[in-house]
DNA sequence: TGTTACAACATGTCATAACAAGTATCTTAT
DNA sequence: ATAAGATACTTGTTATGACATGTTGTAACA
């Protein structure tokens, strides 16, 4: 299709005018009539352009009053589990990371079996510890099998991550995986890069990648330091909800939470 | 309104054949031009029928193909952040708690800041710790002002969440509130009823909850043991999503997950 | 000044109609 | 027998139109 029906390119542009603040949260949008009038077009296409908008949830209607911008566009349901520099950036906090150990490691039944390789199969094995305004925050252990590995033999693995490499260069198509929250004690080694006791309890955040077939891509077991690191988790209760919450509730907030 | 719109009623019809399997996942429903026969009504309204489902997400259509029943019409994006006793009934464990403190204790900085009452003002702190298959699982500590811990002077603790009282006998409106995962180290109290090592790694999950007008009703620390709980996430990776994944990703399941 | 009725304006529901675009099946040509 | 083209069916987009329902402002009346 060469081009977008007429209904998208009008949300597109309500949508451009909102982001841009020309019209602000709770005012009022045009008349459906005068934006008929205005992008010369029937009413129906006017609707079916604001329904979408509503969808959306960027904008509500009211029979006899009109439709208006949300207070609160706010990002929401979104789990922000993202990379390590992206979550600094965010927060505004200088990131860097230091590549401890990258070397062929022989098969472990867990790690081989999580990853779906055969149990004798060796691994690669990338460690590196996550420093946030020049503190260690959080150190990683990632195991990816052999033929993925070898993909990062030459990369830049102090200012690049696994993903952005193995997606961004190799065009590996790698779809969001299954993460573990827990508690353990920091060993000899983490503790050590961590800078903390050994035995001082660690936020562990275990990640399995997959390509988006199905194929286990890295497992990836993060260590935070709790000193430094939480996530905070916002939920909905709304009362038009019927039923109890004994299922759970809507998620309306996920976000790391920074102490430095 | 005494009527509902035709349209709703249509939705409202084929939502009750589906849930009733005379339609089941993947099956096509019968085109437009059958359905506005059946039902008398003109397309617009047959349309405005299915697109209310669509958006249900119970359904879904392709152009020159027809409409479709979701293979899964899942419970998605919840967050079981639940009872104790909810969650361990669900996964087929028996629990039981055991009130171990409930006392009237003098004001703390931090606790009576988050509750938002005076800086002296004593608290009502109650002490569990939940029990799963006979085996400590996990300790709580709750705070409430004095005038919502007093409700539960006569209330028993051993069987009933704090939740369920407050709301369910006195109709206290609660809403869902604030929680913060991090990891914390038992101290000698809470090794001692966790039955674990003093300075062993807990999964310590916080929680704020207020009332739906905003007052704070109580903060609760719960130490879980990770050797029994810890908590998987799943996240949804659509292709069709735009732009990268920098601001997160939406949540597909969050739920606890029991070793016992 | 306060209340009520009415008109103007605005969105919601539904009908009829036509053309565009996608999919599956049938027919014709090689 | 197979491939290409035509046809039938199906959903998507858009227009015109009418009536229902909700909101607000104004004028008239008590």
């Amino acid at each position: 299709m060469s081009t977008k029906p007429r209904y998208e390119q009008i949300a597109d542009h309500l949508r451009t005018e909102i982001e841009k603040g020309e019209f602000l949260p709770g005012d009022k949008l045009p008349s459906e009539k005068r934006l008929c009038d205005y992008f010369d077009v029937s009413r129906i296409t006017i609707r079916q352009a604001l329904k979408s908008l509503e969808t959306e949830d960027l904008i509500f209607k009211k029979q006899g009053l009109g439709a208006f911008v949300r207070e609160e566009p706010a990002k929401q349901n979104l789990v922000q589990l993202t990379d390590f520099s992206e979550d600094m950036r965010r927060a505004g906090h200088r990131s860097s990371s230091k590549l401890i150990r990258f070397k062929k490691v022989e098969a472990d039944t867990e790690i081989n079996t999580t990853l779906e390789v055969p149990p004798s199969s060796p691994l690669i094995r990338v460690d590196r510890v996550r420093i946030a305004d020049d503190i260690p925050v959080a150190f990683d252990v990632t195991w990816l099998p052999a033929s993925y590995g070898h993909l990062l033999l030459d990369e830049d693995l102090n200012n690049r991550t696994i993903y952005e490499i193995l997606e961004g260069t190799y065009s590996i198509p790698i779809s969001a995986g299954r993460y573990k929250i827990t508690a353990a004690a920091a060993d000899e080694y983490v503790a050590k890069h961590l800078g903390v006791e050994v035995g001082s309890p660690v936020l562990e955040i275990d990640r399995c990648s997959r390509t988006t077939a199905g194929k286990k891509v890295y497992f990836q077991k993060r260590y935070n330091n709790p000193k430094y690191i939480s996530y905070d988790i916002e939920l909905f209760r709304n009362d038009n909800v019927e039923g109890s919450s004994k299922d759970g509730l809507p998620l309306k907030e996920f976000t790391p939470r920074f102490y430095f």
